[in-house]
DNA sequence: CATGAATGAGAATTCATTCAT
DNA sequence: AATGAATGAATTCTCATTCAT
């Protein structure tokens, strides 16, 4: 179906070069569709913009809400919902860059849309994460602060991949998914240093 | 000095548009200079973006190397970076949302640009935190994933300041800098609960 | 009957749009059919042009036949010609400026259209008029000067009504149809100041 | 200079394709000037368009206050007024029929702008002919009636040219324009008969 | 009869940049 | 050193129309 190949290719190239730096000319060639397709399956460059983060930001909310609502344990939820985010990244790599990439410029549309999304994700966060926290430790975390910590820290990783690929071909590609989200996993629940550290 | 004052101004219509949205004429006018200024002084739009990314990342980097070079203890190391860092971040707030909204895009010149202070950066948190955290408490966290990950754990706040604002309009400013800096702190150095949590 | 429909709708928006600036989706949606009908029963968007024009001249004609031709004192052939043409303006508001408006431009179609209809007034006018004038009173006026006189001035009210509107907001709509139409009478048969004007 | 002829050519062409059908791409390629000089002139194809009319009005407005306002015989200053007019219209024929046939579209930009010039028009009737007329002979007659009727009676030769050439080639064009104007001012001043017909 | 997805040409406008002064 | 008029390529988007169903 067109208008999906449309959306696919727009993630890979809003992703690559940028959003305003695509043209809907290029776009349009490289999904192989008549240029007016555009406008006529999302009325504008824009409303295909819109629509892709919508997307990318339904997924990564129904995993907060999947993996952090309910009883369980608060680390282990923490633990799950990171594995299955930071995995939901990876997947959804380009989306995520185009989602945090676009965010701040300050197109009102845009912002306001976001602002909906990111406004349940804080909330969700609060409830689940920091509430618990605050009742169990003692720990105050603000959750604007929070959540949106949370999402950079396990969006880094993506977010500058192709600087650090040309940084060290190597080793960076051959770091495995797993160990990332273990370090973040640990780091985020223990420390640089781990729970056995003495120095501290 | 014109010069100056295009930089400036770029800077703050560059972190609130984007890049890409910020047009030439937009900037002369703003900047209340002629329009061929920009391109005199800079020689394109591109020259004036590389400009102010150089300024912001030797910034950055002159922090890193003031603060995490020498023999110190680690964690205060550490936690005087970020100090110093959010700060850095609170003052260059415009030219942070620049360096790293612009970062993905894969326009070869601008990435090639950055690749060289990442890979500085990544060199100074390998030699200064990695290599001595392996050391001292047998944890291996590979330096291309740290180093990205503590930028982007101290950009947060900044980066979604926009749509944060709108969210939770009376909360979120008042949240001082002092707490978001060492909120990041202690859960970088102890985790979410602190030391002495005995759940875990 | 949808095509009544849209005629009907496409008279009301081409006047008060202009031909061009009327789209064929906007008619569509307006008028509540789909869009592939307007080609479907018009051939184009000048098929519907013409026949909206059609309509209109026809009518004009037949009162011009109708209160002209026959062997009646001149005058009061013209006055009844007045009163019912102006009439047939006011009903046909859209429809004459819609005829008068698209005039002037080139379109060799549309103009090829138009001429046989006004040729067709010509005639009329200086079999009904112009002859009969110069015979009784010796004034020679020429029918190709005098047919679009006639039919510029009993537009004249119709055309500009929407400025009008806006220069006197009071008074013009309450100028009644009958006062133009007299006004018109009497001007074109008497002149300005009436036939017991002492100074002429 | 490139200005006046982007001016001109866009007169002629507006006035046989009408505004909306005139392409800029087309305007600059008759005019033989650069694409992009139309914007930058006149900031977009409307603001060119005011231009034209602007011009237009002014002209006529000038002639209207030259020959309309002051003590002298009010027949003699009609007179004048139409033969000046009808001269103006026929050396800016085009920007005539561009003035006219733009009117009754509703784009407010436009009618605002128009609007401002048929005011102070109505204002110069209503004080040098209506008011006096109204003292002299008794005849009242509205000026928002009187002055579209003016104005499209003087206009109607040249508003249908194309048509009536067309409708007769050999003799429209030999009508001259001084026995347009007479009969004009005739039968405005004293009716289709003249003052001597008995049978009025 | 009627539909609506699809087309491709064309619309106006904005862009960064250049160059003669 | 500084100007601003001029350029031409590229931008997004809209258009009337077609055609397979």
């Amino acid at each position: 179906m067109s208008k999906e190949h449309i959306i696919q290719t727009a993630i890979s190239l809003f992703a690559h070069q940028g959003f305003a730096e695509t043209g809907v000319r290029e776009l349009a060639a490289k999904a192989d569709v008549n240029l007016s397709m555009v406008n006529y399956y999302f009325g504008s460059k824009k409303g295909l913009l819109k629509e892709i983060l919508d997307s990318f930001f339904a997924g990564y909310l129904a995993i907060a809400r999947k993996e952090l609502i309910g009883d369980n344990d608060l680390y282990s939820k923490i633990e799950r919902f990171i594995t299955c985010a930071v995995s939901y990244f990876e997947t959804e790599r380009d989306s995520l860059i185009i989602a945090i990439s676009e965010l701040p410029h300050d197109d009102p549309e845009i912002v306001e849309h976001k602002t909906s999304w990111v406004k349940q994700m804080v909330e969700i966060v609060n409830q689940e994460i920091c509430l618990p926290l605050a009742a169990e430790s003692g720990q105050h975390i603000h959750p604007t602060i929070f959540s949106p910590m949370l999402t950079f820290l396990m969006a880094s990783r993506f977010f500058i991949t192709p600087i650090i690929k040309k940084v060290n071909e190597d080793s960076t590609e051959f770091v495995p998914l797993q160990v990332y989200t273990k370090t973040i996993t640990r780091i985020l629940l223990q420390g640089l240093t781990g729970p056995d550290n003495a120095t501290l």
